[in-house]
RNA sequence: GCCGAAGUGGCGGAACAGGCAGACGCGCACGACUCAAAAUCGUGUUCCGUAAGGAGUGUGGGUUCGAUUCCCACCUUCGGCACCA
């Protein structure tokens, strides 16, 4: 039967050209159905979609099917994250513009893309280096300067030496300070840079309450945006009264703090060192800037540091303490100074330990009498009473961190009093640098005259285009840069020559926004389409890889806020329910790389096995959340259960002939109708819950059940028909081809089986009417009884006692107890 | 050091609210079909033991009639943060 057996090539490029004739994925505004924005993570156009791709797609794709079945107006657009390093890579090593790899890329991927049969409305498709969008990145860019979002500010930045351009601190990763995309070592840089207010929304940003995420990521940015309570305060230096700020999250222990650390970059350095120590200092400062961040950073580096010879006064008890410079306080946290209380800090406990100076606890720990004591080994970080504290004294600590402390509280409210300091948070997270020395990204629009500084290029002129003709140079610098002309440009303020911003946006602006864009990627008269915005937004359903927890998805929620607060958008959250998956990985368990040579192309499995069965596979193999590695042999399992059902669909039933009487195959039927509904539950259920594994597993059950259902007899029964359209609708947001084609050319039915609504569940049918429960003697199984579901539970009881396998370990003993869970099981305890 | 996730057969994994551990699949073994092989179909497959039986979800404890699931301590792996004041 050749006409008949399985050819996945010819099944897939046919649906698939027909759906896209037919524009059966093309989504517009009905006001009459429920919208779902279903969005996945833009790819960059590197040159080929690779297995990560499609093990984030795919799954992602059959959820927005699922959701489409259930009546949903669904959303699930697709484009390309274009701006970026490589392309410019491949133009100093290949000498192609990077406008042409990048296109070319793009163009090869969507191809790629397409051979998913995937539901991607295409006519959304944006795609972030046409100037139409960069248009509205550099749009967005204006809006926020003109908002005060949007700074510049000479700083120490983070810049990656290999690809030749400053990063955002989210950018730099590891132990080892390492930029996020090349791996080299980051290094310190002062440079002019442009910067977003993110610190503006530190604390909206901490909250979840209205979003649907993954604790995992909420944990991962709560973390990094790092909030602290405690108070500011201020010193006074002894000789000119001058004000030193610092932060502490310990207010408590004011009165323990027997010297002050500054770093070495702190601009009161200088006024602070007595001339006597001023060689010293300077070396000092020399060293500390020579030392790169990881060394300076090693927690354990035995401590260094020098006295500067100045004084500060304690603000809370009059008392005159040395002010010392040292590397362990960091100039870009809190205010780069810190008052040190030995007693009570770790830190600056091995620092009085090491230069000799005097260690005074104002905390008794709880239970003991004798605070010195408390302190004579290490420093003391618990709970008990506050002491040496004067007006303080008696007050109780515990382990609460900010005003849940009592001894804090009391001590906010002190100092506050007093007028020397006053409640405070402080934060790890940074400003978003946004500046790239690079070419290949969208222009930052700004221009600088002589006489006007910084102004924003006018909006009538967007976008500020790239230009095409630029020279490389193996140095790795700027083209734009060095472009002869291109800077030069008239002042808006005063029309006078004036020069353009030469550095690019970060492409985490372009892609803050894409979700906006997909709604009109067309629309010439803002950035989207009002009436679009208000059908779709915001993005119900958001997939992607759990590394932008700290970087895109920290970005893009900010970047909704901003605009939020400049009435551009509406809500709180751009995302409201948001599902990570893991990730592939080679043969071996080690992460997929060339250099290992584990690499899995989807293009070979597509043409060997079909995308259906890549899907399929992809969606069993693991928990999707988790990820694992992949295995050449194990997706034969879903090979030969694609080809199953094809089988069952396309083959005659070949009847056993031994069921013969209409009571055994009505009961036949009634099984195969339960198991059918009861797999619809199951597989509507992990649909909701992202748990892909067991939708596949529950249907390849499902599927032995109806082979042994057929042999039994039950073809051609109406239970039998009603088996067949469930199981196709349940299998088809999995394996969106095949079940086409044996839908509409094997049952018959109206196309497309993708716009049928979900089978109902009928709980009646799905009902157990006989149940096996085992039977425990002393919680260990010993046999099983087999009762109808609702059978009373004494009568569940009796009929497990009498079970043989509990009279044999009863052994003559009366039970002293016995458990019954309803449907469950039965325990005898003797 | 701190925070988080995870440890289940030969392998990937399942167990939805504390109730039959190992669903589903890979692999393997045996059988059917075949001259033969592949494909396909069927049966079996946690370990020890011939068996009766016993052990078993990283380790050790605990709660419970009953623990992969809850609690405590620890070990290992992975991810994040880290002199953050």
């Amino acid at each position: 039967m050749t006409d008949t057996a399985y050819n996945h090539a010819k099944i897939e490029k046919k649906w698939q050209k027909k759906w896209e004739a037919d524009g059966l994925y093309r989504s517009v505004i009905d006001e009459n159905r429920p919208k779902h924005y279903a969005l996945t993570m833009l790819p960059y156009p590197s040159g080929d979609l690779h297995i990560g791709h499609w093990y984030a797609m795919t799954p992602s794709d059959a959820h927005a099917r699922f959701m489409r079945m259930n009546g949903y107006n669904v959303l699930f657009p697709m484009g390309f994250d274009a701006f970026g390093l490589p392309a410019e890579n491949a133009a100093v090593k290949h000498g192609i513009h990077p406008k042409e790899w990048t296109y070319a890329n793009i163009e090869r991927m969507r191809g790629q893309l397409k051979s998913m049969g995937a539901m991607f409305d295409w006519k959304r498709e944006a795609v972030s280096a046409d100037p139409e969008y960069y248009r509205w990145s550099q749009w967005f860019f204006i809006q926020l300067y003109k908002h005060g979002m949007a700074y510049r500010k000479m700083s120490p930045v983070d810049w990656c030496p290999n690809c030749n351009t400053t990063l955002a601190r989210e950018q730099v990763w590891g132990d080892d300070r390492h930029c996020e995309r090349c791996g080299t070592p980051v290094i310190k840089k002062d440079l002019d840079q442009w910067f977003f207010t993110t610190t503006q929304y530190a604390d909206e940003l901490l909250d979840f309450s209205s979003i649907d995420w993954p604790e995992r990521v909420r944990t991962l940015q709560t973390n990094w945006i790092g909030r602290s309570e405690g108070a500011s305060v201020i010193f006074k230096t002894e000789v000119g009264n001058h004000d030193i700020e610092i932060f502490t999250t310990r207010p408590d222990t004011l009165w323990g703090a027997t010297f002050m650390v500054f770093s070495p970059e702190h601009p009161l350095v200088d006024l602070v060192t007595a001339p006597a120590k001023k060689a010293e200092v300077e070396a000092y400062k020399e060293q500390a800037a020579r030392q790169t961040d990881i060394e300076r950073e090693a927690t354990d580096k035995e401590k260094t540091g020098v006295f500067t010879g100045g004084y500060a006064i304690n603000p809370v008890n009059g008392a005159k303490i040395p002010i010392w410079i040292a590397d362990y306080v960091l100039m870009s946290y809190g205010t780069g100074a810190i008052m040190a209380v030995p007693a009570h800090d770790e830190r600056d406990y091995a620092f009085a330990r090491k230069f000799e100076m005097p260690i005074v606890p104002v905390i008794r720990p709880t239970g003991q009498d004798d605070a010195e004591k408390a302190v004579a080994e290490a420093a003391y970080i618990g709970p008990g009473v506050m002491v040496n504290s004067g007006p303080l004294n008696g007050t109780s600590v515990n382990d609460e961190k900010g005003r849940k402390n009592p001894s804090i509280a009391a001590a906010i409210d002190w100092i506050e009093s007093r007028g020397v300091g006053k409640e405070a948070v402080n934060y790890r997270l940074r400003d978003w640098l946004i500046s790239r020395q690079r070419y290949w990204g969208a222009p930052i629009p700004m221009i600088y005259c002589e006489q006007h500084g910084w102004n924003p290029a006018p909006e009538d002129q967007l976008p500020v285009l790239l230009p095409d003709d630029v020279e490389w140079k193996p140095t790795g610098e700027s083209p734009l840069k060095l472009h002869p002309t291109w800077k030069n440009t008239a002042c808006p303020v005063c029309g006078e020559p004036a020069t353009r911003e030469t550095d690019t946006v970060d492409t985490f602006m372009c892609s803050s926004w894409y979700h906006l864009r997909y709604l009109s990627p067309d629309y010439h008269d803002g950035p989207f389409d009002e009436a679009e915005y208000n059908y779709w937004m915001p993005v119900d359903t958001y997939t992607g890889g759990i590394e932008h927890a700290t970087m895109h998805l920290i970005y893009t929620r900010f970047f909704h806020k901003a605009l939020r607060d400049m009435g551009v958008t509406e809500g709180h959250e751009p995302m409201l329910q948001l599902r990570n998956q893991g990730m592939v990985l080679g043969e071996d368990h080690e992460k997929m790389s060339k250099s290992r040579g584990n690499v899995i192309a989807p293009d070979e499995l597509v043409e060997r096995y079909g995308a259906d069965t890549v899907r399929a596979y992809l969606m069993f193999f693991a928990r999707w959340d988790m990820g694992g590695p992949w295995n050449s042999q194990g997706i034969e399992g879903s090979v030969r259960w694609v080809r199953r059902v094809w089988t069952l669909f396309t083959t005659d039933s070949v009847t056993d002939s031994r069921i013969k009487t209409d009571i055994a195959l009505d009961e036949v039927k009634r099984t195969l109708r339960r198991k059918v509904h009861q797999t619809l539950k199951k597989v509507t259920r992990d649909f909701e819950a992202f748990e892909f594994n067991t939708i596949v597993s529950a249907l390849m059950e499902l599927l032995n059940e109806m082979y042994k259902a057929r042999e039994a007899g039950a073809a051609g029964s109406d239970e039998w028909a009603e088996a067949l359209g469930i199981y196709l609708r349940m299998m088809a947001p999995v394996c969106p081809h095949i079940t086409e084609e044996l839908w509409v050319k094997h049952l018959g039915k109206p196309y497309s089986i993708h716009q049928q609504p979900w089978p109902k569940v009928d709980e009646e049918a799905a009902r157990e009417d006989e149940i096996t429960i085992p039977v425990q003697v002393n919680g260990k199984l010993r046999d099983r009884v087999v009762v109808p579901a609702d059978t009373r539970e004494e009568d569940v009881k009796s009929a497990a006692l009498a079970t043989e396998g509990a009279q044999k370990y009863m052994e003559g003993k009366p039970p002293k107890k016995v458990i019954v869970v309803r449907g469950k099981l039965v325990n005898i305890v003797v």
